[in-house]
DNA sequence: CTTGAAAGATAGTATTACTATCTAATTGAA
DNA sequence: TTCAATTAGATAGTAATACTATCTTTCAAG
């Protein structure tokens, strides 16, 4: 049996749904390639549509910019990431075991998932993980929020803050917890292969240190006193 | 007696030090003023020459670019932050307060330093939240840090993880910690006021619960068992 | 008095981030 | 079969950005 996986994504995000055309299909897929390949800043719509074969004319009629194509990009992954998440906790029953595979899911390098061919999720991991929070980091953030741009990402936050009330409904700071635990996920990936010192896990850079960290600290917050 | 402070910047952030002259000082000012207006992707060196009243060029004989004059702003930030850790810490023997102070002082608005005249720490603050990481978010951040640019933040770190191991000396990760607590000293902060459904602390929108946040999560984790 | 450093003035370039318009190809409904 | 709509390709153009270069003025220290 063959499984198509289709995220719904925000109208807000785009002009014209990528996922409804070979040519939108192309520029997700090319986009995440570049941005991979350059960073965000040396990305421009120009490299990616010689990259594809198009035009930039034909990239602006899908996005707006390259920050909303990135928000987009961003917007996919934490839907994405959400359905994992719940796809695997479904039958789990302790709370505990489920948060473990959450942070789990969250630190580990992400293998490419075929129901998804346009688009290479570990790439896509390794993007977010530099480039994610420049989605959200601008003058422009509170409108864009009023636009729900942000939602994938407040609604997985929100799953997992609710995983943590269950393993202890009285903690105090189940959404904050629950963003730290998303963007510490990233953040200790990025400096423990980039600014080693800020870690305890540069000699080895061994992801499964972070989710050793990460267990320790959200364990030790939740565990009742 | 009037005490001036002056933080040592490595030499590699500047083409001529900004500290030695008036115009220098101006740019500093300026661009702190003008990142905290426009964002920093908005920022650019047209608008802070028309804001001093000097030239393009003129800024360009200081920075290479606005890149590196983020990373200068931030390495300064980091560096009066260290000072502050030390000085406010210097008498206190127990680790414990130490660290409360620290957090304290992490997660806390600034007053204005009269001691450093051209720069307004209180801006200064609001940049580092919402623009800091993305002086290291880059493709070439290896490089970056091989000129030991980002050494400031890299030593403050230190010195918190220090603190963290004199508190437990058996804990296992320092250094993951002090840049856990520093990186969500300032996201918390910024989900607070932009995202407010990631933190605990939407409604009161009260800095001080970021501080309780994480004291707890800090004490929580580096607690003996 | 002169000389060198800093800053001002002006100009110019390649690239970026778009917008506009026109034409060609496909497709599916009358 | 044809007509109309949708999509994409082609081309052009603009304002702003991110620089580099050069020449002149100012001013202060030796």
């Amino acid at each position: 049996m063959e499984v198509q996986l289709q995220i719904k994504m925000n109208e807000k995000l785009f002009l014209r749904d990528p996922e409804q055309t070979e040519l939108g299909k192309k520029i997700i897929r090319h986009s995440i390639q570049l941005i991979y390949k350059h960073g965000f800043e040396l990305f421009t719509f120009k490299k990616l549509a010689e990259d594809i074969g198009t035009t930039e004319a034909g990239i602006y009629r899908y996005f707006e910019n390259k920050h909303r194509l990135l928000i987009y990009i961003t917007a996919w992954y934490w839907g994405w990431l959400q359905y994992r998440v719940i796809y695997n906790t479904n039958n789990i029953k302790d709370p505990i075991v489920k948060l473990k595979k959450v942070i789990k899911l969250l630190a580990t390098t992400v293998v490419d998932d075929d129901k998804t061919i346009h688009i290479n999720e570990d790439l896509l991991h390794q993007i977010i993980i530099s480039e994610g929070s420049k989605a959200y980091l601008t003058k422009h953030v509170s409108e864009d929020n009023k636009e729900q741009l942000f939602k994938p990402y407040k609604d997985l936050c929100a799953v997992i803050a609710d995983i943590i009330l269950e393993c202890n409904p009285k903690y105090k700071y189940p959404r904050s917890l629950a963003s730290t635990i998303i963007e510490m996920a990233h953040f200790q990936n990025f400096f423990m292969n980039n600014l080693p010192s800020l870690t305890d896990f540069g000699t080895t850079k061994d992801e499964k240190k972070v989710v050793s960290f990460l267990e320790d600290l959200v364990f030790s917050s939740i565990r009742k006193k």
